[in-house]
DNA sequence: CAATTTTTGAGGAACGTACCTCAAAATGAT
DNA sequence: ATCATTTTGAGGTACGTTCCTCAAAAATTG
């Protein structure tokens, strides 16, 4: 049987009062008490039972994802993923609601993440582009003692409490040794596309890639990127234009977004299989075209491990807990038609067993 | 604020004690109550707090966890994954304690099996060759209402509740495709090395491995796999024999086993760098040898993850509840030196924080 | 309709912790 | 030694659930 404080008083030769204000830091207990509790707690090797502690506080993990409304199939993945841990979480006293923000409009967000220390959140996780608004913001929010959790893309000038997402530079530099190394090291050009909700992450890609290609592949010629926001007819045809009259290109980088128009592109023009393509993030449509040839390989994040990821760091930050940091860390997946994962069978899952 | 079992009883005019009957299925309870009970429950969306219910029934998860005592590095690192993965769960009631059993002696491991019920132990996660005595052993723990779930090598006969582990062949055919396509499809030859503890895994590897090579590159010669059961000194000359004659080899597939000694050949050799070698489990030695050029990919699983989902596994199993499917799915990780994870810094780590 | 059986209700103790109050004891200052 | 102050103890209630007992009510049987 594991200690308990009632086992920590008797060792210490004090009262239960006295175990519980040593344990919760209360004041009015004598430097010398504490040291005798102290070294009960680690005589017995005492390891408080935190859902006790919790269901005795009353607290429960209310938190609040704030996303822009976008309706990329990405954001649309991630906030299914996050709906999903959230209710795989509810019966350790876990809550999740999930909040939209008109993309374009940075007061909208500051006056959500305002009003949500009214509703009792106890956290947040927010993916949002980093503006001054969106900072006194997060510190609105920190000073009232409610951690935020930067989602997906890094807020590293808001103070931010975490950051769950990957390392953009290196997920550049591992496309960049994908496609140097399938390549076999040229000779040819690169083509790279870039078109991203959240500048931040494209630059970083950006940047590792070039790191890697310049150095290891100098044999490879990479293009500059081809910036086409938001429109897919404008992507459609520069893409279709520049294939055509470019017959050294061999490899296509999409740094992010676009990858439904690119894929549709090439499957038209007859090139599934024929060009190394890697691109992020494994939406539908991307493993459908890692399927079809069309992509070869994709640098993703695992949108699942990211959600229970923002879960467990939030709750962790509520609780005054350390991280286990490699857990937290969002690996980089490399997916290839060959290790591509079985997309789970939801008609076949099983229902909420209450009985037990 | 979530309802609790108060709510459920008031909404469908019953007593607590009815709600209670009902919710553990107990008998002495009317069809019809019954259907009111649940009606109320789906009504207010009622979600039984677990940690609460475990704490009232006493219920801690006390698992063992058992693993051959071979000295392999693979090894080492797996138990200090447990090891890890169980003191940071020990504030949820998770206790786990590792056993080892003399590799050689399946009824040595069948007795120690036998024994963990009487130790009050709640669940068994297990790493075993496949063996009559194991099966029953297993059985036998089932029997007893302990869920067992086996650890990195599937032990498809012995009825476990659940594999946690990678899917071997799928690993052999990415292995396959990585050498296939970093050596350009050919020509060349490609020796493959074989050793390994649990000769399942690497029959399916190699399976995995040789319908990739057959079917996508016909340009690259496969030898037959060298097995060097044990002994590094063999290896050792057999490698360096073959390295010197036949310059054909341009790519090693390294099935398990053995690495450290592999790349301290090729080190030795001047090879770093000039060939391409794939081998599984990212052990210390192996991330040297990839930031040495000795290695060129690894396929691996991540054993912080393989030991938090055996014991989100075997909770789940205590608790009846349904899995999380997607999480448990141990993914094939490809780590190249580009997106080598870095390695926790141990030292700088926080210490648990009691007071909170 | 009485006897029997089944179903239900009311209540309490427990799990391990938090947090509160009030009084008693120990300590410090004068 | 007296007083004020600090520290400690004893005890209670609460969190949401489990599991127990005993009696009351309702349904079923003959």
């Amino acid at each position: 049987m594991r200690p308990t404080v009632i086992d920590i008083a008797r060792e210490a030769g004090v009262s239960l009062a006295t175990v519980d204000r040593v344990l919760n830091a209360r004041p009015g207990v004598r430097e010398k008490t504490v040291r005798a509790v102290n070294e009960a707690i680690s005589k017995l090797g005492y390891v408080r039972d935190l859902t006790a502690a919790n269901l005795a506080r009353g607290r429960s993990y209310k938190v609040a994802a704030v996303l822009p409304d976008t309706e990329s199939q990405f954001l649309q993945s991630l906030a299914e993923a996050l709906t999903e841990a959230g209710s795989m979480a509810a019966t350790s006293r876990t809550e999740l609601h999930l909040y939209r923000f008109p993309a374009e409009d940075p007061h909208a967000l500051a006056a959500l993440l305002g009003s949500l220390s009214d509703r009792n959140y106890v956290g947040v996780a927010l993916m949002a582009p980093e503006t001054p608004v969106l900072r006194d913001a997060v510190r609105g929010l920190r000073a009232k003692g409610i951690p935020t959790v930067a989602l997906v893309s890094d807020l590293p000038n808001a103070g931010c409490d975490h950051f769950v997402g990957v390392d953009n530079r290196a997920a550049g530099r591992t496309a960049g040794v994908m496609i140097g190394r399938f390549l076999g090291g040229g000779p040819g050009q690169v083509m790279v596309l870039g078109q991203s909700l959240l500048a931040r992450d494209m630059i970083e890609r950006r940047r590792g890639f070039d790191e890697v290609m310049q150095r290891d592949f100098p044999g490879l010629e990479v293009l500059q990127s081809l910036e086409t926001h938001g429109s897919p007819v404008t992507l459609r045809q520069v893409v279709a234009e520049i294939l055509t009259n470019a017959p050294q290109i061999c490899g296509i980088y999409a740094m992010g977004g676009g990858n439904r128009t690119l894929t549709q592109v090439l499957a038209d023009m007859g090139l599934s299989g024929k060009l190394t393509v890697i691109c992020h993030e494994l939406t539908p449509h991307v493993r459908a075209a890692l399927i079809g040839g069309e992509v070869t390989a994709v640098i993703t994040q695992n949108l699942g491990h990211l959600a229970r990821s923002t879960l467990r760091v939030l709750r962790a930050k509520v609780d005054h807990q350390p991280l286990d940091e490699g857990q937290e860390q969002i690996r980089i997946e490399i997916v290839l038609r060959e290790n591509l994962p079985a997309l789970p069978d939801f008609s076949a899952q099983a229902p909420i067993d209450r009985t037990s």
